[in-house]
DNA sequence: TTGTATGCGTTATCAG
DNA sequence: CTGATAACGCATACAA
C-alpha cells in the first residue's frame, strides 16, 4: 500500500503538499496539486485510516446505545443514525444494555477510554450523577428533554403527546382511561405519567392503578395486556399504548378472542410504524428516523453549549378509537 | 493521559517491558511485572486504540451488510453478530444497501481500503466476480450457501426448508400452493425456486406463474398479496410466505376481509419470530441469532481455508395450515 | 507557497 | 530476561 511519503516522491513534493492537497489544503500551486492528483490516480492511493486516526487523535466512531437492537422503536432510531453517520464517514458502535446499568457503563467507559467520540443513548437508565461524570470525557446525546443540563438532546414531547391523546379519548366519551408502557422510571415515562397525573385531575376522574400496565414492548405482549383488562371488574374503555407493536398485539388477541376494538376497548398507539397502517391502528406519531439524524448531528456539534431538539408529535385518526 | 512511556518511567522499566505486560507476554521478572501493574493501577491508564490500531494494521472494526436495517429479520441478524462482536472487542459498521449494487460496493470498498478488517454480506447483491475481485483484500462472509467457493458462510439450507414445507402441505391435501418471497435473484431464493420446481415435478402438479408473488417483504405487503390471491380466477390454496412479517399482515388482512385462514389460504410462514408465535402461525424456524453469532465467529477465523456452516431449520406446526 | 521536523502511542525487531 | 529503536502513516507547527 502506498503511502504519502511514496506520493510524494512520485510527485516530486513534500509530504506536507501532499497531505495539503489531500485535505484540500489551501496555498498549493495548482501545478504541484495536479502532479499530486496523477500520483494519487496512478498509485491507487488509499489512505490509512489508523494512521489519520491516531494522528488526529479521533476514532470517528460513535457509540449507540439502546435497550434492544432488534425493537422497531430503536432499530427505527439506530437506522436514521447509521444513514447520517455514513454520510459523515462515522461508523457505529451497537451497544444493547437489556436495560442493564452495567451494559451502559461499558459503553461510557469506552467513552471515557477515547475507544468512541461521541455517545447516543436513546433510553438513559444511569442516574445524572453517572452521566455527568462522563461529559467530560466526551459528548452524550440523550433521546429525553434534558433541557436545564448540559447535555445535547433530540427529544418528544411525551408529556404533550401523552395529553393529545388523552384529550381525544375524553372528547369520544372516554372516562376510564388506562396505558401501557415498558417501564416507568425512564424520563420519558415519567412525563408521560405526568401528563396522566394532570388530565385525570383536571376531569376529577377516579385513579385506578392497575389502569397502568407496565412491561409491554413487544407484539406478544399485547395477549398479556388483554388478559389483565378482560379480568378486571371494572376495565378501562381506552388505553395509550406506547408503541404500536403492543397495539397491534392487542388488536390481534382481540380478534382471537371476540373481544371488540374499538367497542370494548378503544386504543391509541404511538411511533406510527408501519402495522399501524396497516391494521388500523389510531395512533400518535413520532418521526423516529428523523430524530436518529439529528442525534447524530448533534453528537457531531463540537460546540461546548448543549443543544435541545424537541419534534413535534401528531395524532393520526384511524380506526382504534 | 498517560501512555506506556509514562507508565515505563513510574515503574522504572522501558516500554518494551510494559508492552510486554499489558499484552501478557512471558519473559518479565515477576517484580518487575508488578511494579508496571501498580503503575497501571495508579495512572488509571488507558491505552490508546489508535495506536494499537496503527501498530497492528488491524482497525478491530467489521462490515455488517444488509438491505435494511429495520427489518425483524436483519435486526436479529444483526443483533447476532453484535453480541459476538462486543465480546471480542470488535465494533461495527453498518451498511444498508436497500438492496443498491452501488451501496454494497461501498463496503467492498472500504475493505479494500482496510477501514474494516472484514465484511459480513447478509443479503448478497453483487456478482460472483465482484466478491471474489475483494475476497483479496480480506475475509468476507456470506449467509448463503458458498461451497465449492473460497468463502464462508453461515447459511440454512433454504432448499430443504422449503422443501419441507410443500410436502406437509402436500400431506394435508393441498394441490394449488403458491409462495411469496422478496427477490427471486438471490441465491438463496434460487434454491426455494428450485425446490418448488423439483415439488411440482414430482407430483406432477401444474405451474401457475402467477402463484408466486414477489417484492413480499413487510407486514404491510401481506394487504397486497391477498389482494392478488383474491382476484385470481384459481386461486392457490396454500402459500409458503418468506417472512412471518408478511404472513402475520396476510392473517390480518384476511380478518379484515372475512376471508378464512387456513380454510381459504393455508399459510406457512418463515424464520419463527415472535409474532408468528402470538398470531398462532405455522411456520419454519431459523435460528438467526445464532446464525449472526457464527458468521462473526467466522470472519475472525484467520484460517486461509473457507467454512461452511449449515444451519437446521425445524417445521412448526400451528394454526394456519 | 513550500518543506523540515516532530508528535501521536503502540508493537516488533534485534542486540545485549 | 531486558531495553533501544525503528516502524506504522499521517497531520501540523514552525521555519523559510
Amino acid at each position: 500500500m502506498t503511502n504519502i511519503r511514496d506520493l510524494a516522491k512520485m510527485a516530486g513534493v513534500s509530504v506536507t503538499t501532499v497531505s495539503r492537497v489531500l485535505n484540500n489544503h489551501p496555498y498549493v500551486r495548482e501545478e504541484k496539486r495536479n502532479k499530486v492528483l496523477s500520483a494519487i490516480k496512478e498509485s491507487n492511493y488509499q489512505p490509512n485510516i489508523n494512521a489519520i486516526h491516531l494522528s488526529m487523535g479521533k476514532t470517528f466512531l460513535i457509540g449507540v446505545v439502546v435497550p434492544f437492537i432488534d425493537h422497531p422503536y430503536f432499530s427505527l432510531l439506530i437506522k436514521g443514525i447509521a444513514i447520517e453517520a455514513l454520510e459523515n464517514n462515522y461508523k457505529l458502535v451497537l451497544f444493547q444494555t437489556n436495560y442493564e446499568v452495567v451494559k451502559e457503563l461499558e459503553a461510557l467507559q469506552m467513552l471515557k477510554q477515547k475507544q468512541i467520540d461521541a455517545l447516543i443513548i436513546c433510553s438513559r437508565i444511569s442516574e445524572w450523577p453517572i452521566i455527568e461524570e462522563y461529559l467530560t470525557y466526551g459528548r452524550i446525546v440523550l433521546c429525553e428533554d434534558t433541557r436545564g443540563r448540559n447535555v445535547s438532546s433530540t427529544f418528544v414531547d411525551h408529556y404533550q403527546g401523552f395529553l393529545t391523546a388523552l384529550e381525544y379519548l375524553y372528547e369520544k366519551g372516554h372516562r376510564n382511561i388506562g396505558y401501557c408502557i415498558y417501564r416507568n422510571s425512564g424520563a420519558n415515562s415519567k412525563n408521560r405519567a405526568l401528563a396522566y397525573e394532570h388530565f385525570i385531575e383536571k376531569y376529577q376522574l377516579p385513579y385506578h392503578p392497575e389502569y397502568i400496565i407496565t412491561q409491554c414492548l413487544q407484539f406478544e405482549d399485547g395477549e398479556k395486556v388483554l388478559d389483565r383488562v378482560q379480568q378486571m371488574s371494572n376495565p378501562p374503555s381506552a388505553m395509550l399504548v406506547t408503541s404500536d407493536e403492543v397495539a397491534a398485539g392487542i388488536v390481534t388477541s382481540a380478534q382471537n378472542r371476540n373481544f371488540s376494538i374499538p367497542s370494548d376497548l378503544a386504543i391509541i398507539g404511538f411511533n406510527n410504524q408501519p402495522i399501524a397502517h396497516m391494521m388500523q391502528i389510531t395512533t400518535i406519531e413520532i418521526p423516529l428516523m428523523e430524530i436518529g439524524r439529528k442525534q447524530f448531528l448533534q453528537a457531531m456539534n463540537e460546540s461546548e453549549i448543549a443543544v435541545y431538539q424537541e419534534v413535534p408529535v401528531t395524532l393520526i385518526e384511524r380506526e382504534t378509537v
